[in-house]
RNA sequence: CGCGGGAUGGAGCAGUCUGGAAGCUCGUCGGGCUCAUAACCCGAAGGUCACAGGUUCAAAUCCUGUUCCCGCAACCA
């Protein structure tokens, strides 16, 4: 044990639902920073991450993708992983949900708490969706009816388990209050409070019948738990936590963790009902739960959809790890979502890495090679101006460190860059070249040189928590070891006399975002390839579905009666379709332009799962014309294209039967 | 009136809790320098802090109202 003690911290487990785009990565580099950063202030830190791998959503991927579900996991928690390897992440311990150890103890822990009456079993009521096997409360019903497929639906009864929040509501109310450090950033306490602990938190539903992946319950072998509890438990099961009080020293010394990093979107069950079922279990409590925002593409979330999803292995590829790593430290604020761009990234790479740090190195390497063969060596040699570029170097430690006890992650990288940043200033103030020209001056180049040296090992062995490749290729450079902790408030441990690497290494190239753009293009272009093609798949194993269903037929709500009247206000028309593509902000939409008679229209219709645009140009189709116009996605549409539809919700164009000419009316 | 977040120079953000000269990074323009990756250093322009009221000696900040944007369903943290 050091003497700073342990640091036990976790990342909330990736779900196992798609492989992880940036701002998943995001979580554990994030993550990662603040581990190696603690280990360098001396904590044993054990990081755990991992995946989250059991549910309903999963189950039906897995029938979806044809494969078990275990096989289906598998290759995610394989994507996961690897992701996280590429990113240099040093976590010291990978948990799978589905790992057996980890399954044993959620059944243990689940019959101890049902032992101890927290957990009891009772009945859900609430109206119920048979085609989507989904209960519903009398608020989530749209118009009285299934907010997902429309359909009525009953009252219906399903024996479950449940948890007695309310029991330790109080307690955890006081323990919020009188450790304000618990939940942050502070902002998300008042939420908590305010929507769920004050007005009175319900008992939680911990157990379901409707699907079967996941950990059963053992004793009632029917239902699975909750997939919460099995997923919040893993920081404890997986580091050795034994219901039957049988836990390992592991978790002895580690637990409770010191910190909990997770995305702001599931603050609730971190804040509410994980302290809960540890103090139900008498545990004590982690210390701080940090609920960190998002990483937004261009303000808009991230969506395959849109093509904009950004992956980190894609941004790996184009900038380097280290690149990667830097841009989603700096740009992510500490409350408020953080904005990606490609242009952003190429901007903050060039004026960060390339320009502040990787040309410092350049020419401080340089410039020892050209004056001195290399060798850097102090001559005593000081001047005024030497002054305050060791003030800052010698200061950068304690600044960064407080900064960090904040958790103000992207603050702190900023601090070791302002060090760089002084250093740039510092050849401007000095003039190196001025100095080689007369020989009397010789000592005082030289001294300038080592404080350069020495303050750039500085800056490098501060930025290894951060940037830990490039931090070791910055000291091979300066041929010098990177510095433990205590000696980065002290200026002047740059062995004097030692020799630079004869030819600096350019750390970071400078980028063109002219040469950038394409290469993203050719990304999103695949993006949207390999989503329509499982647009398609969808559209076709659901055709498949109704062909096998030919028989049966469809009975629909009957509407009131009309008159003829109102039957001729309608207009109807052939129409031929010209051009189409999908609507960018919507994932249902496309957009037509539909000539009927000598006019074009432009309509929008929500059959992208069922038509490709290019299938659709060409097509005579039925069209109600004179509906009034309205925006659809914020894209103007100015009438219908009629189709049939099936109990699944598969769309059918109505085309005439025999060839009819574009704006031949329909009545 | 569903819930929540946001609106600050061209872009991205801080400052708002705890009222007291409008700040940072990038971009733009001008200058300097030449060791270096057209880089680095200095300087300048550019904002009625979304809008309208109110409180105050004093409001980006507190109060009231309004408008606009973005999440809360997916492919999501």
């Amino acid at each position: 044990m050091s003497k700073k003690g342990k640091f036990y911290m976790t990342t909330a487990i990736a779900y196992t639902s798609g492989k992880p785009h940036i701002g998943n990565t995001y979580e554990i580099v994030l993550a990662d920073a603040i581990a190696r950063y603690k280990r360098k202030e001396g904590y044993d830190v054990y990081f755990q991450t991992g995946t989250d791998e059991h549910g309903q959503k999963i189950q039906e991927k897995a029938e979806k993708a044809g494969v078990s579900p275990k096989d289906y996991v598998d290759k995610v928690a394989g994507d996961v992983r690897h992701i996280w390897d590429l990113m240099n992440t040093s976590y010291d311990n990978f948990v799978r949900t589905t790992d057996s150890d980890h399954e044993a103890q959620v059944q243990k822990i689940f019959k101890k708490l049902y032992d101890k009456g927290d957990i009891y079993k009772g009945a859900y009521e609430g109206m119920y969706c048979t085609p989507c096997e989904s209960f519903w409360t009398d608020s989530q019903l749209v118009d009285g009816k299934c907010p997902d497929c429309g359909r009525e639906v009953k009252p219906a009864k399903e024996e479950a388990y449940f948890f007695k929040m309310s029991k330790y509501a109080d307690r955890l109310i006081e323990h919020i209050n009188t450790h304000p450090e618990f939940i942050q950033p502070v902002s998300r306490k008042n939420e908590m409070m305010n929507n769920f602990l004050l007005p009175g938190l319900q008992d939680l539903c911990v157990s379901r019948t409707s699907f079967s992946w996941g950990v059963s319950v053992g004793f009632d072998p029917k239902h699975v738990v909750y997939v919460w509890l099995d997923a919040l438990t893993n920081y404890i099961t997986k580091i050795g936590y034994d219901a039957a009080g049988e836990s390992t020293d592991l978790f002895k010394t580690n637990w409770p963790a010191d910190l909990h990093l997770i995305g702001k979107d599931i603050i609730r069950f971190h804040t509410i009902y994980w302290p809960i079922f540890l103090m139900a279990l008498d545990l004590p409590l982690p210390k701080q739960v940090f609920g960190h925002p998002w990483l937004l593409q261009g303000g808009e979330k991230m969506s395959k959809s849109r093509g904009n999803v950004i992956y980190a292995d894609d941004m790996a590829a184009l900038f380097g790890v280290d690149a990667t790593r830097y841009f989603v430290l700096h740009e992510m604020p500490f409350e408020n979502d953080g904005i990606i761009t490609w242009e952003l990234v190429v901007e903050r790479f060039n004026s960060d890495l390339a320009n502040v740090l990787g040309n410092l190195v350049n020419r401080t390497v340089s410039m020892s090679n050209k004056y001195f063969e290399g060798v850097v060596a102090s001559t005593g040699v000081t001047d005024d101006v030497d002054a305050d570029l060791i003030a800052v170097a010698t200061s950068a430690r304690d600044k960064i460190a407080e900064k960090m006890a904040g958790l103000r992650v992207a603050d702190a990288i900023s601090e070791v860059f302002a060090l760089f940043k002084r250093c740039n200033k510092y050849i401007d103030e000095t003039a190196p070249w001025v100095l080689a020209k007369e020989e009397t001056k010789k000592e005082r180049l030289s001294e300038v040189l080592y404080n350069l040296v020495e303050a750039i090992a500085i800056g490098a062995s501060l930025l290894e928590s951060f940037l830990p490749e490039t931090a070791n290729k910055i000291a091979a450079q300066l041929n010098a070891p990177l510095r433990a902790f205590d000696d980065l408030n002290k200026f002047g441990l740059y062995e004097s006399g030692t020799k630079v690497a004869e030819k600096p290494e350019i750390l970071f190239a400078r980028l063109d975002v002219k040469e950038i753009m394409p290469k993203v293009e050719a990304i999103r272009e695949a993006q949207r390839k390999e989503y329509e093609e499982e647009m398609r798949a969808l559209g076709e194993e659901i055709a498949e579905e109704t062909a096998a269903a030919e028989e049966s037929v469809i009975d629909i709500e009957p509407k009131a009666e009309i008159e003829y009247d109102d039957f001729m206000k309608m207009q109807f028309q052939v129409g031929v379709i010209l051009e189409c593509k999908a609507v960018e902000k919507s994932k249902k939409l496309l957009c037509s332009q539909v000539k009927i008679g000598s006019q074009v229209k432009q309509i929008v219709s929500g059959i992208r799962k069922y038509y490709t645009p290019e299938e659709m140009v060409g097509k005579k189709v039925m069209v109600l014309v004179n509906l009034k116009p309205a925006k659809l996605a914020g894209v103007l549409s100015e009438g219908m294209l009629l189709c049939a539809e099936d109990a699944n919700g598969t769309l059918a164009l109505l085309t005439p039967e025999k060839d009819m000419p574009s704006g031949a009316e329909i009545c």
